[in-house]
DNA sequence: TCTATTGTATGCATATATTCATACACTGCG
DNA sequence: CGCAGTGTATGAATATATGCATACAATAGA
């Protein structure tokens, strides 16, 4: 019934708060793939499902989705349509600074984990709260 | 000897992901008055203090502050400077009803959020790399 | 009163975001 | 081949964001 296609284009929503509608959307397809809802080789929606879905235009919509590619998140074929990447790079487009922020991003993440495993909370969860605090922070009615 | 003035203003950082400066100034601002980083009653760095410590024009950090000060999270007063509101308005739009393991998952969330930022680190990084850990765990390819 | 500080305001210029309309190029399939 | 679906592209129009310079208005304090 419910493709996975289906299931991004669903979670898709616009806030009216200043935030580029291109930046919305890129935010919450990143979200939906690191979660796992789209994994890798999955196909994504539509530009033009997008486009109709949230009311939007498809230049704006390929805004999105043009960042992602840069970012090596997704993949994009003409005639085939848009595919998450087989090897998601979780880096970004360019990290210039592989500090001692990276080494600390590894550390904090693994501490998360067992300082949530040590309070009984399921690692998903606490995943799925982190995405909704960062993307959903202020909105306005649903 | 570090006012909260001081330690809000050293907690402002830009990204240039496309998000509006005023968006973004706003925002963070929005989280340190949340976290009790600046309580109620506390006064906001000066407009001129954020324009000139981000190097960015008066009039986008006003933009900012007039959204605050809309939504009645600060009050502004000529001649006098930006404080934070007595009385600050909720946050959310419904803060829904958290069981009893919720809240300790929101707190988690909130917190792990805050150390996150106060690292310097992307929170997206963040969950990224928990999503890749937990997957992991479960028996993927590294 | 004078001065420094701070929020408020305006005008101009440039860049970006968004929509609308209209195409073109590539792919798989009948 | 012809067709439908999908990504790619362009040009015009409008709105917003940002920076820069220059002020004005209110407040506290010397």
């Amino acid at each position: 019934m419910h493709t996975i296609e289906h299931q991004v284009l669903a979670a898709l929503r616009l806030k009216r708060d200043g935030v580029p509608i291109y930046v919305q959307i890129r935010e919450q397809l990143l979200d939906l793939i690191a979660r796992g809802v789209a994994p890798p080789g999955a196909r994504m929606p539509t530009m033009r499902q997008v486009a109709v879905g949230l009311r939007v235009d498809l230049n704006t919509v390929r805004h999105a989705y043009e960042d992602l590619q840069r970012q090596g998140v997704i993949v994009l074929r003409r005639g085939l349509g848009s595919f998450v990447a087989e090897r998601p790079a979780p880096a970004g487009p360019v990290p210039p600074p592989p500090g001692p922020e990276e080494s600390s991003l590894d550390d904090m993440a693994s501490r998360v984990l067992s300082e949530a495993r040590q309070a009984g909370l399921e690692p998903l969860d606490l995943i799925r709260r982190l995405a909704e605090l960062t993307s959903m922070r202020k909105g306005d009615e649903p």
